[in-house]
DNA sequence: TTGTAAGCGTTATCAA
DNA sequence: TTGATAACGCTTACAA
């Protein structure tokens, strides 16, 4: 692989080319030109420019130690959820002088953990996680080093660090409470494997644990969505055939269960509605679907800029007690709600 | 702002720690193993792993001029379009040892060249654009300085570089041909604003030229999609309230057009199939609105690895002249035009 | 207001 | 097989 020869213009070159010195030139470019002379700033923005001269980055975070890079580690890109949150990171970032680095982790550990180490290996000054679970060792290495570090939607097993969250006992308790007003008396809960994310386990557990509370029968299914649907076919139709006096509903623990859920209602041609069917994310083809399926929408920019906040603060402060950033969720109710 | 003290060890401590020269820890980690003895090895290891080291990426680039960085400038990152090419593209970019700098400009151009900025500054080593039209100066430069470019999906004036994309023609017959065939026979054809993309314009063009090659009738509709829909409204309104015999059908230019005429359609409460819809990109939705929306899927995936694969051949060898690879769509029928 | 010089953590070029 | 040593492009005391 022949090497590129990549002709960027130096610091050095613009200062000989301007008749300055490299530090006149760096202080024009590190946000101190009033400390230069008018004239002398108009020779270095002409050289500049003549030369297409671009600060080095790479030499700017070695000798300041500052990459001015976040880091963020993403279980699953094509999830809309996630974009939506990664968009609230990056725009944040940016108004803070930073850039984004985003990795994606399909949802496995080993590229997790390898995509921990590149972020390592290009100094972020911070990272925002929102992991399978147990990056492991990887992970405490970036922590041990001291770069600053926010968990989003996703906890991590013996990491203490922020949260930034949706408030998921509540998102859990607004759904019960919708299903429960509208009428349904029996749920059936629809998950992805708990274990890879501790945000459902809480709203599992919640639904779980509050049913009572709402006078309502229900039970969980958990399964993984990878390949066929067969499960979640026979599943669901054993739990709408099943004989009893009160109204069904399905309530789906995240965006991509909502789609496999409906795709499934769509098969057994169970009318919305009358079978209830509620989903955590509110995504484009909610309202699209007739009679419109009722959400709880996420409010995903802010998650992303929240994250970033908790980063900016432990940039400024050492140490602080974890905290845990609940946010509220938005009940959209639509037609799949109502019987 | 406090400065933090992020503790990372660097080679010169691995070296002491392992009574070893810096030359022979840089050998070690650049790949040149082999060239240790086994003892000298497993020290370096050691001393390595007890001091938790990484290399320091930003100081390799430095030095060799391999920033190992691919860039790649997005117009919107929340079209799930993007997403998909861009997981290809990171994919590719991991196999070739490459990392992934993305940047959304929201279809800014203002955001466009202050990334491009952005992008220079960290040396990436080779750019995927996906931008609105004419980012101008910024991007010349970036050429100008010798880094290799890929245009995908949309063309930029006055910039000379392979494309990677759609064969939009193609599609459009495809389109034509499909509705022709299934009875329909006037059409209007929906877009945003051609201008602002090379594509847009080139699946316009094809749809005025090849009509009446079809015997079809048609006309198109250009319109931005921020804010009110009032005015698709009124268009698509007048369309199918006009007099005429022939069935008709809606042609969407991408899958933001076919969310924003579907909603409309179900506003207008027509019956999906009577009144033909078929759209340019797949979508999850696409086969959950009834009775199931046809569409032209592109090869996201293999159109973000191809985009690579141009750049790593351009690392290869200088100069080529410039390719244009066009992907064919995969028509999906559904039930929105079948009458 | 401007400049000099010493690194930042690597890799590359020699030499041993 | 190993190791000094000089860059790489920049920032930052410290001087002038």
């Amino acid at each position: 692989m022949a090497a590129r020869s990549t002709r960027h213009a130096t610091l050095h070159e613009v200062a000989r080319e301007a008749g300055a010195s490299k530090t006149s030139v760096s202080r024009y470019f590190g946000g101190e030109r009033e400390r230069l002379s008018p004239p002398l700033q108009q020779r270095i923005d002409e050289a500049a420019r003549k030369l297409g001269y671009h600060p080095n980055q790479m030499a700017r975070g070695l000798k300041g130690g500052r990459s001015r890079l976040i880091g963020m580690l993403v279980a699953d890109i094509r999830n809309p959820f996630s974009v939506a949150v990664m968009h609230g990171v990056e725009q944040a970032c940016h108004e803070h002088g930073f850039s984004l680095l985003v990795c994606n982790t399909d949802n496995d550990r080993h590229q997790e953990s390898a995509h921990l180490a590149l972020l390592a290996s290009y100094r972020v000054e911070g990272l925002v996680i929102n992991a399978t679970g147990s990056p492991g060792g990887a992970l405490q290495a970036l922590i041990d080093q001291g770069t600053p570090l926010v968990l989003l939607d996703r906890e991590v097993d013996g990491v203490a660090a922020d949260v930034v969250g949706l408030d998921n006992p509540k998102a859990i308790d607004m759904a019960l409470a919708h299903l429960a007003e509208r009428g349904y008396g029996e749920l059936l809960y629809v998950t992805e494997p708990p274990e890879e994310a501790s945000s459902r386990q809480h709203r599992m557990a919640r639904f779980q644990a509050r049913l009572d509370d709402y006078g309502l029968l229900g039970e969980s299914l958990s399964l993984p969505l990878k390949g066929s649907t067969a499960a979640l076919h026979d599943a669901i139709a054993a739990f709408l055939s099943r004989p009893g006096p009160a109204p069904k509903a399905l309530l789906c623990a995240n965006g991509k269960i909502s789609l496999a859920v409906t795709r499934t209602l769509q098969t057994l041609g169970a009318r919305l509605g009358e079978t209830g069917l509620m989903g955590i994310d509110e995504l484009d083809w909610c309202e699209l679907v007739t009679p419109g399926i009722t959400t709880l929408a996420q409010p995903t920019e802010a998650l992303g800029r929240a994250a970033v906040e908790c980063l900016m603060q432990h940039h400024r402060a050492q140490p602080a007690p974890p905290r845990h950033l609940r946010y509220q969720p938005v009940l959209i109710p639509r037609g799949s709600t109502q019987r």
